[in-house]
Formats: C-alpha cells, structure tokens, sequence
DNA sequence: CTATTTTGCCTCACTTTTGCCTCATTTTTA
DNA sequence: TAAAAATGAGGCAAAAGTGAGGCAAAATAG
C-alpha cells in the first residue's frame, strides 16, 4: 500500500514542520516548500493526494498556487492563512480550496480536517458502487437478487447472461472486447480462443428482443461489444 | 433539473431562518428542523443532499444524529455549534461530519463552504471516470474505446483506420514514410512491398471528408504522409 | 439416478474489412 | 515536352469476423 502524500507550502519554516511532524505520525508521507512556485513545480512532477497552502508567500501566493493547480487537477486543498476576515476565507474557498484555516491553528484539528476530506473521497468512491439495483432505459436488474425486470415482467436470465449483462450496463456505450468478458466474468486471465462470449450475446439479444426492451447489445467489430440505448 | 436539498437542525429557531434564507437565495431547498428526532425522521423519509446540524439540541444531539446517518448514508454534513474548544471541533470531525463551525459564524462563510463540499463531490465524480481522449481540430480520439468523434457525431472506424489516424494525430505535422506506418501498425520488419498504406489512407480520407472534419491527411511525395489542420 | 436446463462448440451462411489490381492523373526527371 | 515515377480512385475478391441453428457435454434440480 502505497503512503498518502501530502505536500505542504509556508514560508515559515517552524509551522511547516509542526504540521509536518502531526501527519507524518498519522502514517502520511510529507513534503514541505517554502514558496508557491517550488510547490507547483514538484506537484507538476510528482502529483500529491493532499495540498496545504499558505495564502501569503514569496514569489507565487498561495490564491494562485490554488487556481494554478486547480487548472488541471482536482486534488483536495487545505488554505492556512493568518487573514482571518470573512472576505479572505469566502474568496479561498470560492477558488476552489476544500477547507480554510485561520492561524494560529491547532495541529490536531488540522489532522481532523485532513482525515475529513479523505473520508469524504472514500466515501464518495464507494458509495457510487454501492447500490444494489441499476436500472439503464427501461431495464432494471438487481444485482443481489440476480433478477432483470423489464416493467412488472421478470426477464428470466442465466446467471452468466445476468452476468454478462450487468457488466456490460456498468461500462454502458464503452465498447468491451470479448478478451475483457473472458476476464472479468469468465475469470480467464489469457486470451482463450473462444466464441463463449458471442454466445451469451446471441441469447441475450434473444431475450431482450422478446421483451422489448429499449436497450440492445452493438457490436464493435473486429473487437467487442457495447450496451446502448434503441434508437 | 431537480434542486439540491438541504436540512438544517437547529433548535434556535432564528438561527435556522437565517441559515435557510441564505441557502434559498444561492438556489437550494431548506427544510429546517429543531431537534436531533424529527431531522433523522425526515432524512429517513427523505434524503436529503446535505445536513448542517447544530450539536445542542433537546431529544437528540447533533454527535448522535451525525453517528446514526452515517451508518446508512454518505450525505456531507456540517457540524454548527457553540462549542469551540478543540475537543469538540476534532470529536465532531472524526464521528463524520464534513466540517465544523463555531457560532457566531458568518452565513456568507458557511455558504462558501456548502458549495465548497457539493464541489468535492463533482470532481470526484468526474475525475472517476476521465477519459483517455486525444483532440485535434474538430476530431476527438479516445484511445479506450478505439472511437472517434467529430462533435456529437462518431466517425465509423474500422480498426486499421482507427490506429493509422492515431499515428498520424500523435505525429502531427511530422512527416511519416509507408515504411514507419508499416513497421509500427502492421508490425511487419522489413520493407515490404504494398501499398496497403494508401488504401487505408484513402479510406480514412473518405470519412473525414464526408463529416467536413477540419483536418486533412496530406501526401509527402515520395516518402509517405502527414497529418494537418485544414487551411 | 433421471430429467431438465444451461453452456460451450460446431458448422455454415452472411457481412465487413482489407489488400491488390488496373487505369487515370499528377509530379518529377531527363 | 516527353518519359518515368508516384499517387489516387474505383472495383473486386480473399480474408477475417460475426450470427443463427443445432447438438451434446456439463451443471442443476427433482
């Protein structure tokens, strides 16, 4: 498992490692900088998870540091900064900053923050995963109880067309090669000759052109297949 | 496009008028509640899309509300509340709320950092599934899906089209012997004697030409091709 | 164990792609 | 200017890929 990097710019150097010092306890990799240009240079380099920027530096500051990064990336930013007026924290987080901290600070509620805004990634990363029915044009399947519904009627599936087709409604108009099915629902790991995959396809087609669905399987030739909207 | 709903728990009752005018006026639906009992009742009838939810409050508190929606939900959650100590502020951010802000707070502020959350959340989500696109001119290649685009429309490309096109696009402007294309899309090694190369280029003429893409395969005489904007 | 369903493979007809051929046209060279 | 070399366009057919029906092995149910 890889470390969390985070990367750290203040110009004063003792707040940078105290802040330093709290994180690397909690199990992240740290990077600190004393200026905005030096920081944009590394991230352009090697990207970090995590930003902590001060607002005022020499050279770049830490407003632009932000909007800079923000161009291209959307890793999370935390602004630290002694201005501690409404305007100043409206501005940094309207540009694009996660959090704004208002020094002196306190270290572990800093740790809190951080830790907070991770938690929100994760959070985010699974839940989308989570559900248990999906449903694409008027086609419902569920996932736990391995049924397909097209309205109140139950489309009767085998497992490895109920497979086949979940899969192919979760990567919905991304075309998947017969090499990737193997994989992912055979569990073949090399290129196995085989026309199993077209098979599946072909009864697939059957069943969802018996039921009407609004919903059909394309093929991409010379590749794979891909799910799309009846047009 | 359906509004983003918000709940608020706040057993002062002007604090929470206040909150909800602020949010109404950037475009959000309030509801406002006053005890920990009746907001997870309505959440629970309900989602909403967010919660900010002040920590004193009669029935319920704000720690257990918080405690008891993440263990069903990943809805962000603002923690208010009149406790400033860091105890309190690091106890609320680790039992899950997003942030933590003490009363009195400035209402413009804790609008900055709603949206500063609904934001988190936007770019992970499109950050999830970025794409592997190449764009020149008015043609757009997605290496993944082995598609091409001209706007809305897809350019059918058979494979040998597909991967000649992305040559030349990674090689704009550079002049590429038949030789050079054989060798790295056909993988044959030596010079082999064809012109298999034109017809595929001819080909793929044909098709930009017919979706008046601005983009042209032009010939280097007597060595090979090379791909430029149209002018 | 038998009956039924599911799944993979085979064959064959059919479709799409791709390379080659011919010939006209363009560019270079003598 | 004429001949030679290279390229472009259209047509064609081999090669490659796919779909449908039938069949039997394998898995599942009774």
């Amino acid at each position: 498992m890889k470390k969390t990097l985070i990367y750290i710019a203040d110009d004063e150097v003792n707040i940078c490692n105290i802040i330093k010092s709290f994180l690397v306890k909690e199990g992240y990799e740290v990077e600190t900088f004393h200026d905005g240009q030096s920081i944009l240079e590394a991230f352009e380099h090697r990207a970090a998870d995590m930003l902590i920027i001060d607002i005022m530096m020499p050279m770049v500051d830490g407003y632009s540091v932000c909007a800079a990064v923000r161009k291209q990336s959307s890793v999370p930013i935390i602004i630290v900064s002694a201005k501690d007026t409404e305007p100043d924290k409206i501005a940094g987080l309207t540009l694009g900053s996660d959090d704004y901290m208002t020094k002196p600070f306190s270290p572990m509620e800093l740790v809190a923050r951080v830790k907070s805004i991770f938690r929100r990634i994760e959070l985010d990363k699974s839940s989308s995963h989570r559900t248990s029915t999906i449903q694409v044009a008027d086609v419902v399947l569920d996932a736990e109880t391995k049924q397909a519904w097209h309205g109140n009627l139950e489309i009767p599936l085998t497992s490895m067309e109920f497979s086949l087709l979940l899969y192919l409604i979760n990567n919905k108009d991304r075309p998947v090669s017969r090499g990737e099915l193997l994989d992912k629902i055979w569990g073949f790991e090399n290129e196995v000759e085989t026309r199993a995959t077209d098979d599946v396809v072909k009864r697939l087609r059957k069943k969802l052109g018996d039921f009407g669905a609004q919903l059909k399987i394309e093929t991409v030739w010379g590749f794979g297949f891909k799910l799309a909207n009846k047009n």
